[in-house]
DNA sequence: CCGCACGGGGTTTTT
DNA sequence: CCCCGTGCGG
């Protein structure tokens, strides 16, 4: 089939769709790469392809392997498909991330690799909380040699396909001087004994059960006529080795990605992958998605011209049809706090003019960000949330009663025992435990199995034992149960029966409320699970909580966890070298690293669809000391003719540059001198660096004096303006109607700032004194009386 | 076993 | 600055 047929006769899966696009899907046989820019249509085109080898009967739907990293993109491709194939899609039991698809492996064949087919699949807590242990039984100091250290270690192995006799004496040496690999070897052993394994497992024993068994990597072989991998530049060498071992023989295999949106190179991802994908499969057909459905062209402008900074990149001229539009807007401010403060009243003005905040988003570099916005936005009352942080699966409670649930499933899972051993309290401490450990080891079994006995014996003591032998009886009775009623219903039951219900309600905490509102949250999740495995199974790997919430919001998020998706309205703040770029990562990586940054800055713009507006503050309150800051290289980087620099109310270089521009560059000299980049015009990077070092230089800069001005010259630097005042009398939450049930002096609840006291009433704003953090102005809708 | 005081460490994160 | 894990005293 050609490209340039009439397309009035096509099947409907190529709808649509550019002459790339449906390159990539026609070209069913062989090895493709397809190297799909930001917003250049790559689901729809992954979708289609998959259509279209299932229509023409070129496989069914359970002979393709389709791998996604997340279970955001899994679902999402599976909807799409099952829009186009219909129930069709139900038959695909090989679409969905690396890890559950391994997990899926695994169980079927788990005997070869030394575990039961029921295997408990441990999150880092676990892990760490596994290694500690170990790290004690070696008699080494926890302190010099941290848990996390080695736990980060072996996850780089496991990343790498290396199993604990694969690491030669200079990778052990990371480690206690020379003892990470026994380590490791320790580990997997244990994890052995527990019938479990991690993360890093689920992929590096699968290409272990591959490797060794040749009968069953044929059947998969033969199996996956063709093969589907998503963001293929953020696979691991694991990941890498597994694909091409199972590609060896039909070879019909696609990878997906875009080099410059390796963003995860941190965490094991090999760029290198993509870059060499068509030597590793000669014969490789190429095709690249250049043409942006999403951006404008300013947008789009400002993106490519940033990342070609970069080098060693396989080389995209993404562009678009969509017209007009206004240029990436740069604004410089004194501060975070009053960065917060623009944001905010730029949101509200859009809100003003009709624009959903769901299509509003401001992202941040690192996660500690976010509290200034948070603050500033409890403070006006702006709808927000913010993406990351605390999960659902990963609160207290919820970890506890998985882990009745993990025992229930699973005997020989001693992590899950020990954490609801002594949970509620039913006194079993420390000594108890010892006991139940050293009997455990003397009988080579579980620990379960080592309780359940101990409590028959008179090793122990009167309560002790008591509430040891109840625990063991309830256990081995709830495992009877789990075969005949469904996991909620048992959920219920153990939760119930084992004191935890009673244990929060008898809490008069403001928190327990809401754990037992979250542990009925759970046994809703359950019901969509027929058995327990099913659905522990679930909570290991697809952990995700996409808390959609009903009223509109504003989102807050890292870049990271902005990839993939796209918003009207962007705002990228804390643009400053050492935020971002992360001094950390330059550090660290050097070079490669500032281009990852680089990468992350190219990433963060392509998420805006109309309008980016880019902020970068002088000052910077970090860990609590101020550090004045200069604007990151990237703003420097940004084409003239996509960005627009703004005046600010007060200070950062779109001020200083505002001045230049009314009096005559004085540092431009230098910047002639210098022109050696592209990038030395503009905000002029080396400029504000200099002129921040003379300030920073002056020992009585600092964001204290920013009331007065202290003691700069401030026609260099910084003007007194008036300032925004703390009130928060924003468009949206002034002048509104008060709530009745409040009163000065009450006694009131805030979920961020705790108890407190009013003070005032002004409207729907309330002055309180807080028991913690001093007095705030908070809208009354953010307190509970009582 | 809990509560407090102290010290250390503090990118990005999915599974 | 603020959150955590640890260690000691009640």
């Amino acid at each position: 089939m050609n490209n340039d047929q009439n397309f009035d006769n096509e099947p409907n899966w190529l709808r649509g769709l550019n002459p790339p696009q449906r390159e990539a899907v026609l070209t069913t046989e062989g090895p493709v790469l397809m190297l799909a820019g930001a917003g250049t249509g790559k689901t729809a085109a992954l979708t289609a392809r998959l259509a279209n080898i299932i229509y023409t009967r070129k496989a069914w739907p359970s002979e393709i392997l389709a791998v996604t990293f997340t279970n955001k993109a899994a679902r999402e491709m599976r909807e799409r498909i099952g829009k186009m194939i219909g129930d069709a899609v139900e038959g695909m039991p090989w679409l969905g991330t690396f890890h559950s698809i391994g997990a899926k492996m695994l169980r079927r064949h788990a005997e070869l690799v030394g575990l039961e087919s029921n295997f408990t699949i441990i999150d880092t807590s676990d892990q760490l909380r596994l290694l500690k242990q170990l790290i004690q039984a070696e008699n080494l100091d926890e302190k010099r040699w941290p848990a996390k250290l080695l736990a980060s270690l072996i996850d780089k192995w496991k990343n790498k396909g290396l199993m604990p006799e694969d690491i030669n004496a200079g990778e052990s040496e990371a480690y206690a001087n020379g003892k990470g690999q026994l380590l490791y070897q320790i580990y997997q052993a244990r994890l052995k004994t527990l019938n479990a394994c991690d993360f890093g497992d689920l992929l590096l024993l699968n290409l272990k059960l591959m490797r060794e068994n040749r009968d069953i990597l044929e059947q998969y072989q033969e199996r996956f006529k063709y093969m589907l991998v998503d963001e293929y530049q953020d696979t691991n060498a694991v990941q890498y080795l597994w694909l091409r071992l199972l590609a060896q023989r039909r070879k019909n295999i696609c990878v997906v990605g875009d080099d410059d949106q390796s963003i995860y190179s941190w965490r094991g991802a090999e760029v290198t992958n993509i870059l060499r994908f068509e030597k590793d499969f000669p014969g490789a057909k190429t095709v690249k998605l250049e043409q942006n459905y999403r951006s404008t062209r300013h947008i789009l402008g400002a993106a490519s011209g940033l990342i070609n900074a970069n080098s060693d990149r396989l080389g995209k001229t993404l562009w678009t049809e969509i017209d007009g539009g206004e240029p990436v807007k740069i604004l410089g401010v004194w501060d975070g706090p009053e960065e917060a403060r623009r944001v905010g009243e730029e949101i509200e003005a859009l809100a003003h003019k009709g624009h959903d905040l769901n299509d509003a988003a401001i992202l941040v570099r690192a996660q500690f960000q976010t509290r200034e916005f948070e603050d500033r936005f409890i403070q006006i009352g702006l709808n927000y949330r913010i993406i990351g942080g605390a999960r659902f699966y990963e609160r207290a409670e919820i970890r506890d009663a998985i882990a009745y649930l993990r025992i229930i499933n699973q005997p020989a899972d001693d992590l899950a025992f020990e954490r609801i051993v002594n949970t509620p309290k039913r006194g079993i401490g420390g000594k108890a435990l010892e006991k139940i450990h050293i009997f455990a080891r003397a009988l080579q079994s579980p620990l379960y199995t080592a309780a359940a006995e101990l409590c028959q014996s008179d090793e122990m003591s009167g309560k002790a034992k008591k509430s040891l032998a109840d625990l063991c009886k309830n256990i081995a009775r709830w495992r009877d149960e789990a075969g005949q009623i469904s996991p909620s219903e048992l959920t219920r039951m153990v939760m119930d029966e084992c004191g935890y219900t009673d244990m929060l309600q008898a809490d008069r905490s403001a928190e327990s409320t809401g754990r037992l509102e979250n542990l009925t949250e759970l046994t809703r999740a359950m019901e969509d699970y027929e058995t327990l495995g099913d659905f522990l199974e679930h909570v290991s790997l697809v952990m995700d909580n996409d808390n959609a919430a009903s009223d509109r919001s504003v989102t807050i998020m890292t870049i990271h966890a902005a990839k993939g998706l796209e918003f009207k309205n962007l705002f990228l703040v804390g643009w400053e070298e050492g935020v971002f770029p992360s001094q950390r990562a330059m550090d660290e990586g050097g070079l490669a690293s500032l281009e990852e940054e680089r990468r992350l800055a190219y990433v963060a713009i392509t998420r805006a669809r109309e309008n980016c507006t880019i902020f970068h503050a002088a000052n910077r309150r970090i860990y609590g000391q101020w550090t004045s800051s200069i604007p990151s290289r990237f703003i420097d980087e940004l084409p003239d003719e996509h960005i627009e620099m703004q005046q600010s109310n007060a200070g950062g270089a779109s001020l200083w540059r505002a001045n230049w521009s009314e009096n005559e560059d004085p540092f431009k000299h230098l910047s002639a001198a210098n022109a050696t980049r592209a990038g030395a015009r503009g905000p002029g990077w080396q400029r504000a660096a200099l002129a921040s070092n003379n300030a920073s230089d002056n020992k009585s800069y600092s964001p204290a004096s920013s009331g007065s001005g202290g003691t700069l010259r401030d026609s260099d630097f910084y003007r007194p303006l008036p300032r925004v005042k703390e009130t928060g009398r924003s468009a949206a939450s002034y002048a509104q109607k008060g709530r009745s049930d409040v009163a000065i002096g009450m006694r009131v609840f805030h979920e961020k700032f705790g108890y407190g006291e009013i003070l005032e009433i002004e409207g729907n704003k309330l002055e309180i004194e807080f028991e913690h953090g001093g007095s705030k102005r908070v809208m009354d809708s953010f307190i509970k009386v009582g």
